[in-house]
DNA sequence: GATCGGCGGTTAACCGATTAAGGCGTGAAG
DNA sequence: CTTCACGCCTTAATCGGTTAACCGCCGATC
């Protein structure tokens, strides 16, 4: 604690244009013409200029091409998680570690801010958009009627919405068919025999979960399941447990349950072990996105898998398009592909 | 699919100081220093100046700003995580979030890179301190005789590193204590009659691996302990599980067991469940970082808590002392604290 | 032989803010 | 009555790169 650190000073001139454009014996504009790859220079001159470039470890200076009116090279990306939530879904990471592969193939860097609300992240979209910090912006946790999307339309900001068109206005999404993910299941479990599933679902106000809500519903239609009130919760474990208790204690318990995320579904086969209910043989469990998580616990939980890495590489993709001004559909990605594993079975004869 | 997103492309020429400049009938610099809040600007003007701005809905243009020689008003951080580990631990997300949360109330923005290795993480340093993206840095996952740490002196870059100050150089570090946190739980697994503790680490060559490693031999001999040879794991359930089975399997089987995260904890407990061993009768386990995660399995898990929200926190807070030139020493957080819950227990009597 | 069209460059101006240096009243001190 | 010090503001120059406009030269074309 004593050790001060002493960070040595030399802010040491950085190279630039100028510096190679007097070396090399011409004009500023030649080495940037040079440097960008842009007609104009001569072969010879461009070799000399780009080894006296590299000899001087040069590196343009953002701020003053930015400044000359071009491009940022950097995409934001406000995520809107209150602080307890954080940290509890791997998804976020993996969709970032996606997202960066691609921009950082392409030289851009990613703007992230961690704020509390909504409100906070369309504060961080508008500073960033002001001070042409960035190109671009990624926008996530889409809910239904989202104030966000008029905003960012109006503002003129390049936005990839990752979420249902459906809420996406005029903004581009990038979406996978949770409906048809939610089919899927439930035809599997009424093909194992049930006929009381029960659903524990995510925060009421995101789209993607009245999407889901509505399809559980249609598929309990279509195959004649008894349709259970779906049980709303915030993603987290303790949540997840209390749901989960309160429908196995009811009157008309469900032989099987989706979840849908992994931290609410493990903490439900918690639940269900603790109140001598075995899984599968008495319950049957499915997990929304597959993680480690999914895969350690006993039994292993079969989950609604996708590429979570793939699904925010596209969305960068996308977005890299929309701003090169390249013309731009939405994208949908692959549905969730169900992944059968031990927490599912037919459910007890009665 | 078809539906062609057109966002709306008049790019609005944003108000500069200069327009403010006109309508108030003032120079430039009277309108900068105004917004500034530096002196020389009677207070009369002074409002008035601030009123056009926010009638304006007048934003700062940063990169105009960095190249005057300001600052940049972020800083970096490169993740290095090979793909398959990303999303796997809460650890990151949480300390991003305390990170954030100062930077924000700063006005600093975070610039975030995934990489695959530290080699490619240097390389994002160096291109945002080149292009004077970022006025610091913050380094991660040190490693002995980290590469890193030399190159960072060299270009003159603020940076923290969180880790401990044993490897981080003439750099700023803010670490925690580690070492006593094994000597903490290796006095209480004695205290409950515990001879033989097993060990499932981390990747070896990092920094903290290596003070636990160590830790953990002391204790084992001032205590009179067994000391069976320590496993290295890449931090994956899988290497957990494998490293579990091995030590369960030998001949010296240990009656607990000190995991270095989460995710090898749990799955730990899952196969100690499976070779029908009962936890904590027959086996106790600590895990190394609370999460939800240790606390939904059952039984919950005994862990060495800490504030890693605080802890990311900490580390920004310094880095923006370094930023601005404030004397700056190193920090150490609190240890991580010992949170006993149902995986521990007496050893089985034999 | 005069003209046209590139190629390979150049100079000048500009992006938007900041810092440095200087000017002009006014009131107080000598 | 001068002189000095300030408060308030202005002009000029600068950061490092990009874009626009223009220029001389050489070979091909008519």
């Amino acid at each position: 604690m004593e050790q001060v650190s002493q960070q040595q000073s030399p802010p040491a001139k950085r190279p630039t244009i100028a510096d190679i454009a007097r070396i090399v014996g011409v004009s500023k504009v030649s080495v940037s013409n040079a440097l960008n790859g842009q007609p104009g220079v001569s072969d010879a001159t461009r070799a000399k200029i780009a080894a006296v470039a590299e000899e001087l470890g040069f590196v343009r200076n953002s701020a003053a091409r930015a400044l000359s009116g071009a491009k940022a090279a950097a995409v934001g990306l406000a995520l809107c998680r209150p602080a307890r939530m954080l940290g509890t879904e791997p998804f976020f990471m993996e969709l970032i570690g996606g997202i960066e592969k691609v921009l950082s193939d392409a030289s851009y860097s990613l703007a992230l801010q961690v704020v509390s609300d909504h409100e906070r992240g369309l504060e961080a979209y508008r500073r960033w958009w002001g001070e042409r910090h960035i190109d671009g912006a990624i926008l996530v946790d889409l809910r239904r009627d989202d104030a966000r999307v008029p905003a960012l339309e109006e503002m003129g900001l390049p936005t990839v919405v990752i979420g249902h068109p459906s809420g996406s206005g005029r903004l581009t999404p990038v979406w996978s068919d949770d409906a048809a993910a939610v089919r899927e299941t439930m035809e599997y479990l009424a093909a194992l025999g049930h006929r009381r599933v029960g659903r524990i679902a995510g925060l009421t106000g995101l789209v993607h979960t009245a999407i889901r809500d509505e399809a559980f519903a249609a598929a309990c239609a279509d195959l004649g399941l008894d349709a259970l009130p779906t049980v709303h919760t915030d993603y987290t474990g303790e949540e997840g447990a209390r749901a989960t208790r309160r429908l196995l204690l009811s009157p008309a318990r469900p032989t099987a349950i989706l979840y849908d995320n992994d931290i609410t579904a493990v903490a439900g086969l918690s639940v269900a072990q603790e109140l001598g209910l075995s899984v599968p043989q008495d319950l049957s469990l499915v997990a929304w996105d597959d993680s480690p998580l999914a895969q350690v616990v006993r039994p292993p939980l079969t989950a609604l898998s996708r590429d979570i890495h793939a699904y925010g590489a596209h969305a960068a993709r996308t977005l890299l398009d929309l701003i090169a001004g390249r013309p731009v559909t939405g994208y949908e990605d692959q549905a969730p592909q169900l992944t059968p594993r031990g927490s599912t079975a037919a459910p007890p004869a009665r």
